[in-house]
DNA sequence: TAGCTTTGTGTCAAATTTACACTATCCAAA
DNA sequence: TTTGGATAGTGTAAATTTGACACAAAGCTA
């Protein structure tokens, strides 16, 4: 399949857009990727917003998604998981956002419901490049989002709720973490994640149990204080316990 | 709020739809409430569908999901979760789905993406009236549908999906059940909707930790065997109970 | 070399899970 | 009225899992 759809013979839905909420951590806490919508918006409200554009009339849903999300960071081939969709009448209601609509839409004006997808990455792995209507695509911090365009602050407040439920079923945070990482990284991850504290006895034994980490002969280097061993991700353990299936973390 | 929305002054968008999943239980079985779509579909393809129309410009999905549901089906006010959206542009591609868009649809050949909304009913008291373009609308065995029109098949596997994961995490089974019940019955329901069986004493033991049965003091009548106990699902203790959150019945 | 910082480790009590079989009660049919 | 058929209802013991908790080891820096 080709990665880029034929805009040709087809044209953008006005009704239906997509959003994408793409979670990163940089070993301390979690972050989300944002774009900067510029000049234009800033007058009366905030520039930040999640990737998202309309569909084309000739492509699904989560190929739209892979779409908007290269176009407007570059970043290509996530797997997106839908958070769900988000369409009151009304989600246009900011000043600030009718006039960049007006700047970047034929028809700024009309109804648009919005499916809204999210994933997990490396962000070490993904260097988002800004590039169509967004001035800037960055990382920010989770915990420091105040408000954002349209309803998107909503949006990632489902999304993050997701993710809670999602890493209770499966051990889906390793994407968020370099190639070879810590215990303490990783535990620090499902804290943020989880938004509470767990006992570091209880979560490695927990975790190791697993049995989908690979503990490597390697130390950290250079830290100011004792090194911790680094691990890896065992992925064909991970593909047969997503097999298996399994219940739950209990976390 | 007024229940129905205006419909003067908005006009349907013509490329979103709200599809419902409302399950119920006989007592022996999960049951789906579908529509007829009768004749005039039948020569190529499935009658039966989910109940779902367009949505207004006017009104937010979870609204539209409730009116669509009530003017099809005569169901009103039910609390309906979303299921997620589903927009594959060729999902009209059934010939008999298409002659039936024709003739009730504007624009037949509009791409559309659905919305698609769950819950989960007493048979006994909401009784499906159906009218507008649905002929008829019954309760049908979840496991005896094998065809739906348009996507409403895969709409109705997620759905299920989502059910078994809910359930899992809220006692929600109780609103299938008529206001007096068995144990038996809440078992079989839970079994039907996990679709695995689970050992009657440690299911019994299990429920009743929860704290939200009211034991009457009153028997079945006319069974064929030793008649079992009635039961009341104790509505503020769930109330409680999902306040102070659960994290899991481990089923 | 002293001090700072983070890593890494074990145990015990309590709670939970799993597996498992027989008697009691009602109705219906003989 | 007796018998057979059907489902309700009940307990325990072993294994597993959870939760709470504290201190020595290793590297860096000053």
């Amino acid at each position: 399949m080709q990665h880029n759809p034929k805009k040709i013979n087809s044209e953008l839905n006005p009704n239906v857009s997509v959003d994408c909420v793409i979670f990163g951590f940089d070993l301390e806490q979690l972050t989300v990727l944002l774009i900067d919508r510029g000049e234009i918006s800033s007058a009366f409200g905030p520039r930040l917003a999640l990737p998202g554009n309309l569909i084309y009339d000739n492509e699904n849903l989560d190929m739209a998604a892979d779409r908007v999300l290269d176009e407007l960071t570059g970043l290509k081939n996530l797997y997106l998981e839908q958070v769900g969709a988000f369409g009151d009448p009304d989600r246009i209601h900011k000043e600030s956002d009718r006039e960049w609509l007006k700047s970047i839409r034929a028809e700024p004006e009309a109804r648009v419901i919005t499916v809204a997808y999210y994933t997990l990455v490396t962000m070490s792995q993904y260097k988002p490049q800004a590039s169509s209507f967004a001035k800037n695509a960055d990382w920010v911090p989770v915990n420091e989002i105040k408000e954002l365009a349209f309803d998107h602050f909503e949006i990632l407040q489902a999304a993050k709720e997701k993710l809670k439920q999602k890493i209770k079923i499966q051990p889906i945070g390793f994407n968020l973490l370099p190639e070879k990482f810590t215990l303490s990284q990783l535990h620090r991850l499902y804290e943020s994640i989880l938004d509470k504290p767990l006992d570091k006895r209880n979560f490695r034994r927990k975790i190791q149990k697993l049995d989908i980490l690979t503990s490597l002969r390697e130390k950290q280097r250079g830290v100011p204080h004792k090194p911790s061993l680094l691990y890896e991700f065992n992925e064909e353990k991970y593909q047969e316990l997503t097999q298996t299936g399994f219940d739950n973390f209990g976390f």
